[in-house]
DNA sequence: GAATCTGATTGTATTACGCAAGCAGTTTTC
DNA sequence: GAAAACTGCTTGCGTAATACAATCAGATTC
């Protein structure tokens, strides 16, 4: 039935599933860049994915629940990828490794300013994000404020400063 | 100088040094099971590294900052590997990582008990364990209260439960 | 009806992983 | 003081994952 776990450690059944290159990237980008279809996953990831590698994590992530994969109407042949509540409640371990990620490593300042607005907005703006990924996803109401624009525009007006400098 | 990375964006940073599915297992045997040589990592782990890549994962952890090695003054051969405030930092990356494996993934009674336990505590607690951490691994002033005992007095507390009733 | 867009698949090369065995120096045991 | 056990690894080898480029068939657009 079930391929045999290494352990059943919390820590270690989590990296079962996203202890790869890959997984959390295309995650982040659905979630943070609202990518919903494959192409706009291979193409505008800033990383380049391979698209044998994102057919793969695709797969994968929605056998093991994290997202669903449901036929476009506007388009025959697309698929559109959504998160599942599973998906979604990693919310909080995007904000934590992008504070660890902002702390210690060379990241750049575009990059960088929607994971210093998540993780100066704390739990609850997280909650108000995951909301507003419900709302997105599943359908669910919205949340009283759109944090997902919020973190867009912080990123789009950092870049124009940043051109306009340049 | 520096390797080429991929992007400049924090989650991918952090993935590119923690992406795959030994170095967080190390780490966290490191934290939680106080490992400090090769030999206790190799053996006393519930997943079963292979000695190659415990090799590999020390050396490119040490090299990334997250660990130091120094020579055990009780034994010429020993290397003592310690844990650096980089590595100090990941406590609320295993906190919510295990949160999450705790709620979504077939966890283990006797494995997620620590789990369950630094999530309830939250920041606070995570933050005194990381002095504990510090103080262990850095020389640093001890903590009002040792959190590292109260988790395993908690895990040994429900082994022991277990086995009394089977 | 040609070009473009869709979600992929295929082929091939390189890198990582997993397993078992071995190794030289150090310490312990008797 | 010699044998056994322990130290942090290394080596060899087979398998799996990853990376890169090219390709594909059906759907849509122009």
């Amino acid at each position: 039935m079930n391929e045999a776990h290494r352990s059943g450690c919390p820590i270690n059944l989590t990296l079962e599933i996203l202890g790869d290159r890959w997984s959390l990237i295309v995650l982040r980008d659905m979630m943070f860049g609202n990518r919903r279809h494959f192409r706009e996953l291979l193409l505008k990831s800033e990383e380049g994915i391979a698209s044998n590698i994102l057919a793969d994590r695709l797969k994968r992530l929605v056998d093991k629940g994290l997202l669903t994969r449901t036929a476009d109407p506007s388009h025959k042949q697309k698929a559109l990828y959504s998160l599942s509540e599973m998906g979604i409640a990693l919310v909080p371990v995007f904000a934590v490794m992008g504070a660890w990620g902002r702390k210690f490593l060379p990241v750049t300042e575009e990059l960088s300013i929607r994971a210093e607005l998540l993780e100066n907005g704390g739990p609850r703006m997280w909650e108000d994000f995951m909301q507003e990924l419900r709302n997105i996803h599943l359908g669910a109401p919205p949340p009283a404020q759109s944090v997902l624009a919020g973190l867009q525009k912080a990123y789009e007006d950092l870049v124009a400063a940043k051109s306009a400098v340049a």
